[in-house]
DNA sequence: TATTAGCACTCGGTCTTTTAGAGTGCTAAT
DNA sequence: ATTAGCACTCTAAAAGACCGAGTGCTAATA
């Protein structure tokens, strides 16, 4: 059976209607709705057929008909195609003037949320694959060294070594050489355990020490490719504002998922990984990878800050989420973030980030 | 009228039950429940006494009595009394071996709400108060300096700086100098924007730059001084355990609490400044200073690691929650924490802090 | 005087029945 | 090909019936 033109407009009222309603579409409302004018009798027959190609379903014999998952993707994959390329500065999205680039994520998963009545989540942009520009142990106290590691995008990362024995001045400052001129320009995930211990064997003479603090910011790097991932969320209470979400054993799960966050720091490192053309990226039901979402629709984009760094920003809603107007929304955020955060000399740019 | 110990026996007969069934407790119950060997007419006499003087209330004329906050707060007071001191090694907490203490602490908290069923939160400790030990300025780029200061306590501030115009090395050594004698050994809280502009003073010379440096070290500390207190929260989801919590109005505000974990900082807060003799504090319904948890109990703990840093538990539940078991788990969860972080040489203590 | 047995009464919850209405599928007419 | 009409289905909501837990009160009892 083929999916005609009158199929489609048909389709799309039924989809539209439910995103609105959420409550099952029937023939008459289509055929009022429309402008075909043609009567329910015939929106009938052309449901019935629309049924048999999987794009509707009945939830009981005598209910009105509900979009599938196959229908939804329909929908919104002409929706991406349609390209409303038009990022409308979103002018509620007034971002307070803060330093803090923690608060600035924070304030944006909060308006993000308000702004679209979903759940919203935000990861803090990672800088995997970022260079090394500095590194410099220095002394605290006796037997305490504090090593920091500066990276590409000015992320700082530090950690305190805690020796053994003493070391004096001469020493540190020689480790500090060598460091730098072997580490320097590498990126974390070249500074893997082999050149570590090679520069190890290096360093000769107080191996012990070298060893050490070698040990230390191969962990600060390890810690770093682990997926210790920063993940924002707001709104996880919108949830109850849809009923096909608010029961509590949907709800119990989802917002678990929501709390602990490994779950979603995965999913979104498998969101950055398909990327798409335009960067925005629709899940609907059984297409997100993670099993409390089965009855969303999880939208995400991803958003850059240049020198490599990435981040994703995501709606999680029911299946007849307005898809338009959050793929607008996230378009904006994303045109937004690397407006704030695009400019190497801004000085939010130039917080700093645990280790 | 008397709160004679008949009375007493009997409301505690009533909330004990209450507690594990979560329904009104009729007077029949009660007769057979209870070793007094008094029959349900009888009951229903002291009931009805017990409701007059406000600890028992009936949800509707036919219904059984359920307890008052007055009546939890009765029982929560006898059971502080009675001090069951036996800190017994809770052996389901088994803490894995990371040297991470952020995830340390994400570990305890979720443990804590999977023993208890009940939703845990937990504030990292913060070094209010805690003296600075190390003030460090280096060159990271040409116009570019690194600000690196340690306090008490084995925590690492940092921040980068972008200066207008170029420095040399001399020049970072002076202020290096000028900051350490300045600065060292002072809390935070101490170095006051009048101390700085003292600074900025008799620093005299490049009057500029140093007002730039100075700035954002007054920013730094800003910061600190600041609600940016880490929170962590687990088993929202156990609030759907309890009915009396779980409809989604509730619900709803309560989730949104724990996502948005500023009220929450600022409860800790509170919490932290009314310490009680063993150091946990019930609040109950109302108590509560957060408006969503009106209808829960939340009992905190306050632990300390030494060096006067200090954090919060907490388990918020229904309000007939095992209020026995949650404040054993607490002093539990208390003592551990000071076991594993109390020791200075641990190496988790050397972990740092972003700024 | 304190306790208890007994009884009428209340009222929420559950189960069943009824009803209204939305929607369908099918058929015959256009 | 489209539509009007009709019988049929099924849900949700309303209405009623009923059960039972629980109470308050009174009169009997120890």
């Amino acid at each position: 059976m083929e999916l005609d033109a009158r199929k489609t407009t048909i389709l799309n009222a039924i989809i539209e209607t439910y995103l609105k309603t959420g409550e099952p579409v029937g023939s008459r409302t289509i055929s009022k709705y429309t402008d075909l004018n043609l009567s329910s009798a015939t929106i009938r027959n052309e449901m019935s057929d629309l049924e048999e190609m999987g794009f509707i379903i009945q939830p009981h014999t005598s209910a009105g008909r509900i979009p599938t998952d196959k229908a939804y993707r329909l929908y919104v994959d002409r929706l991406v195609e349609e390209r409303t390329e038009q990022v409308t500065a979103m002018n509620s999205l007034m971002i307070a003037k803060t330093n803090r680039m923690e608060e600035i994520l924070k304030q944006v998963v909060r308006l993000l949320a308000a702004n679209t009545n979903y759940t919203a989540m935000l990861s803090a942009p990672s800088y995997k694959g970022n260079k090394v520009k500095f590194i410099q142990l220095s002394r605290v106290a006796p037997r305490q060294l504090l090593n920091v590691v500066v990276v590409d995008g000015n992320i700082v990362k530090n950690h305190l070594i805690d020796l053994k024995e003493d070391i004096d001045d001469e020493q540190i400052l020689k480790l500090n050489l060598l460091l730098n001129t072997r580490f320097n320009g590498l990126t974390l995930g070249e500074i893997n355990l082999g050149l570590i211990s090679n520069v190890k064997e290096e360093a000769g003479i107080h191996s012990e020490i070298v060893s050490e603090v070698l040990d230390t910011i191969a962990e600060v790097i390890r810690a770093e490719t682990d997926e210790n991932m920063q993940i924002y969320t707001s709104g996880a209470n919108n949830i109850f504002r849809y009923p096909e979400l608010a029961d509590s054993e949907n709800a119990s799960r989802l917002i678990s998922t929501l709390e602990e966050k490994d779950v979603l720091a995965d999913f979104v490192k498998s969101a950055e990984e398909d990327e798409t053309s335009n960067g925005i990226q629709v899940y609907i039901g059984d297409e997100s990878p993670v099993e409390s979402m089965k009855d969303c629709s999880v939208v995400t984009a991803t958003y850059e800050l240049g020198d490599g760094m990435k981040g994703t920003i995501g709606i999680i809603g029911p299946k007849r989420m307005d898809y338009e107007h959050v793929m607008k929304s996230l378009k904006t955020v994303k045109a937004t973030l690397s407006d704030v955060f695009g400019n190497k000399t801004d000085p939010a740019r130039t917080e700093s980030e645990d280790s």
